[in-house]
DNA sequence: ATGCATATTGCATCCGGATGCAATGTTAGG
DNA sequence: CCTAACATTGCATCCGGATGCAATATGCAT
């Protein structure tokens, strides 16, 4: 062999070196190089081990771009997401893109206007030849939706759906949340519960607040009133300002962002007492709820399952796998000191 | 000419067009498709629209895959960050990645674990070829930022500096950060301010104590106290926790997140009145600080300015524009709730 | 109208790997 | 030892655009 041992700096210089070179420095064809570097091609484990240690001591790794073009395939995954200021989108970003790393694949992020419609920006990640794409926000028409599918990408709703569409989600079972907080707010003796958050366009929301009012009826508790409102902080003060004065005893929150902004409104807007005046309950479990100040009652996604299944979906290597179905997956009530009891024994 | 109007649906199959395809409808020649869509190549106006009336008509757009493959540009921007829960990270996020997407740039985000060497994520990207990369944490060998700087990429380091390494940066001022916040706790009559949150390798903390600091001596008046630790709110609380019982009068924390951390410390498990007992200075202006059971007095920086600065940078088209230097910004003082005046009148 | 300079366009080839097919090498059965 | 069957490797070509250079077209001055 000719190689010698002192020109592994061939990677220094800022053009790096070709499969091309690589062969002919070993007196190979480039096509043996890449399938060294292919997964199940067929090339004999010794021509391999020999392709990878030369490729190790010359610096020579393959060019993701070129493989791109004919592969059609990239290494990386789309996110779509809106409001990083929602502590909840940037607790799951940071897992999600690590898990994703680990595996080899890199993300790519589209930050959007919130609950929008995103075929734009969709049509802009295929060109980049994503492999997937994890979307947290925002509507997908039917037709680009079935486009999307065709390339045999996968796509995937990260925390909520589309109606009508049919992309595979992960989602945990909102509705069932939404019951659970009745009923905890029932078991307390609550008579006069209140609802925030609402959305028309947002069928996440609509299973919270269907689970809550559904389980409330059944105990013929009928829901005090309603406000809808944006999924932030100032959304939430707002909301409960508005509904604080006609005075509940309760207000499930359908985000912790709003329930925070929430509390903050009722303790400062109104002078009332949170839990003793009036109860408050969340949804999603962000940090910021466990604070001291807050000690938010909540229902808590579970993240971390949530992150390991779209993970799993997402890396299905070959497209011929029985098609995936979208994942439900239990969350659960986290009770901290935000909801008072208010049965007289 | 031989185009029919009814077959503009040449886009819904899943596979694209391709120039050469386009140029033969059009009877001209694959080279003047791609000139068409080319900034300052050699094209007739006139053929130059004819090609992009076509090309909108069939749907046709330049594969951003192969264009890569030979100019070495992606139209992306890769993104270092650590620590997407820290709001302030967050919150610059946002609109980082929705100015550049104005400008036609995609982000391609690496998270990576707090304050590590990122020498693997530069080349990772390097891969992707990246027109650019914007750094907001982590170490860089000389040798990667010279291999860097050598590809003619622009490299940015946000919000902070490598101390010994020429990448240029968009820092505000923390020094005078530093030196303003101990100017207004002295104005305030505080005899005893203690620092929080300096750390052995962020030279940016570093900043904000030294101004403190140096202030606070000019002034003849000693700095009371000084505990480190993570940039979280568990840290802030943790400090806050050690550094309280010794009782200074004011704590400066060099991040807001820790500081409100640090708040609830003292309220909580200290039950310590803030401001009243003890003042409490932050740094960033994160979003949370305004919140009214913190109304932290903290210095801003000026994310939209940074923002503003890092585009301009990055932007720069030609690689042979005078290389661009390095921008520290003024931030500015908000004074909210959290400092009170100790002067004995 | 003629000649030369300049503006456009086409041709051929390159960017760096992936892959179908043919050529060669290897192994096993007879 | 011979040949069929399989395992490896090389060859040629493709992925879709970019671009240097030659060829052609246009414009201008004389």
């Amino acid at each position: 062999m000719s190689i010698g041992d002192d020109d592994s700096d061939l990677l220094s210089g800022s053009d790096r070196l070709t499969g091309r070179q690589l062969a002919k420095e070993l007196g190979i064809s480039q096509s043996t190089i890449s399938r060294a570097f292919s997964d199940g091609a067929t090339i004999s484990p010794k021509m391999r081990a020999k392709v990878l240690e030369a490729a190790r001591k010359f610096g020579y790794q393959p060019n993701v771009i070129a493989r791109s073009l004919s592969t059609h395939r990239s290494g990386i995954v789309g996110i779509v997401v809106a409001n990083m200021t929602n502590p909840f989108y940037a607790s799951i970003l940071q897992p999600l893109a690590r898990r994703l790393q680990q595996l080899g694949l890199q993300t790519l992020l589209t930050s959007i206007p919130s609950g929008q419609q995103i075929d734009a920006q969709l049509h802009l990640l295929l060109q980049y030849n994503v492999d997937a794409i994890v979307i947290m926000t925002g509507t997908v028409s039917q037709e680009m939706a079935r486009r999307w599918t065709d390339t045999g990408r996968a796509a995937l709703l990260f925390s909520y759906s589309i109606p009508g569409i049919d992309l595979i989600s992960v989602v945990c079972d909102n509705e069932a949340g939404g019951r659970d907080v009745a009923r905890l707010l029932l078991q307390n003796g609550h008579k006069r519960p209140a609802f925030v958050g609402r959305s028309p366009d947002a069928a996440t929301t609509h299973a919270r607040a269907e689970g809550f009012e559904a389980e409330l009826a059944e105990a013929g508790v009928p829901l005090f009133g309603r406000v809808d409102g944006e999924y932030t902080y100032e959304g939430g003060y707002a909301a409960a300002l508005e509904l604080g004065r006609s005075r509940p005893d309760s207000i499930f929150f359908a985000h912790d962002i709003m329930a925070l902004g929430g509390m903050d409104a009722l303790r400062y807007g109104l002078g009332l007492r949170v839990p003793e005046d009036i109860s408050v309950v969340g949804f999603d479990n962000i940090p910021q709820g466990a604070w001291p100040t807050y000690q938010l009652t909540t229902f808590a996604q579970p993240v971390d399952q949530m992150v390991e299944a779209a993970v799993r979906l997402l890396n299905r290597r070959n497209p011929d796998e029985p098609a995936p179905a979208s994942s439900v997956l239990p969350g659960a009530l986290v009770q901290r000191n935000s909801v008072q009891n208010r049965t007289v024994r």
